[in-house]
DNA sequence: GACTTTCATCGAAAAAAAACGATAAAGACC
DNA sequence: GGTCTTTATCGTTTTTTTTCGATGAAAGTC
């Protein structure tokens, strides 16, 4: 019956999996790739760089910035997006989290 | 038009994006720390933990299995998991680098 | 003011994901 | 052999995701 119980489950456990969605697309994991190879925030030349139609990839980037992995400012007629730092980290921290806890021994 | 264009990514990106994937969804995540608190591979126990129907725990653990996130073998009537470490070495380091390649500076 | 550029959003369509109950298969137990 | 337990799979429904073209809004250019 296609219903979400996500809701029943541990908040730390819900807020890495949400983070795990943002980057659960390559378009994502290259727009994030790209934006981190230029210096100066890339606004429409991703699309340039993507194989996908720019209501795509404004698609992908409103959500990358709904995860918080970016931030966006309008620049007259152009928008420029660069890397949240500081989520990044958070990311990373839960992320740690996770791989300590389960990095323990095989048993079959 | 619902058409997914995955393919025409970067392998490396395909790969973390299938592996992120994998972990987009608070029950796995719970899965997977269940798998590495209990020294014993679960089975069925998952199922008790959860609150989920167990034909929706054993979905959950066939994609974990496809991501090759953890290991399976039945013994008799009973299925026994555990996290493939091997794996979680391979996304670990994946995912280094991929924090490493986006660190850089905020310019917004 | 008219035109162009840049991007976000809307609407639609197709695909995939999430959930469950029901059923089936494979051992264990008597 | 018959029954119970355990788990995988099938079929179905609902929701979400992915994608695009078309349209709109906002700012720059002439």
């Amino acid at each position: 019956m296609g219903v979400h119980k996500k809701e029943a489950f541990g908040q730390e456990d819900q807020d890495l999996a949400e983070l795990a969605k943002a980057l659960a697309h390559p378009a994502r994991i290259a727009i994030l790739k790209e934006l981190a190879k230029r210096q100066t925030c890339i606004c429409g030349e991703i699309v340039e760089v993507l194989p996908l139609a720019q209501s795509t990839v404004s698609q992908h980037l409103k959500e990358l910035l709904q995860a918080r992995l970016i931030k966006g400012t309008v620049e007259g007629t152009k928008s420029c997006y660069c890397i949240n730092q500081e989520a990044f980290q958070s990311f990373k921290q839960l992320l740690d989290g996770f791989f300590a806890v389960t990095a323990q021994p095989d048993c079959c």
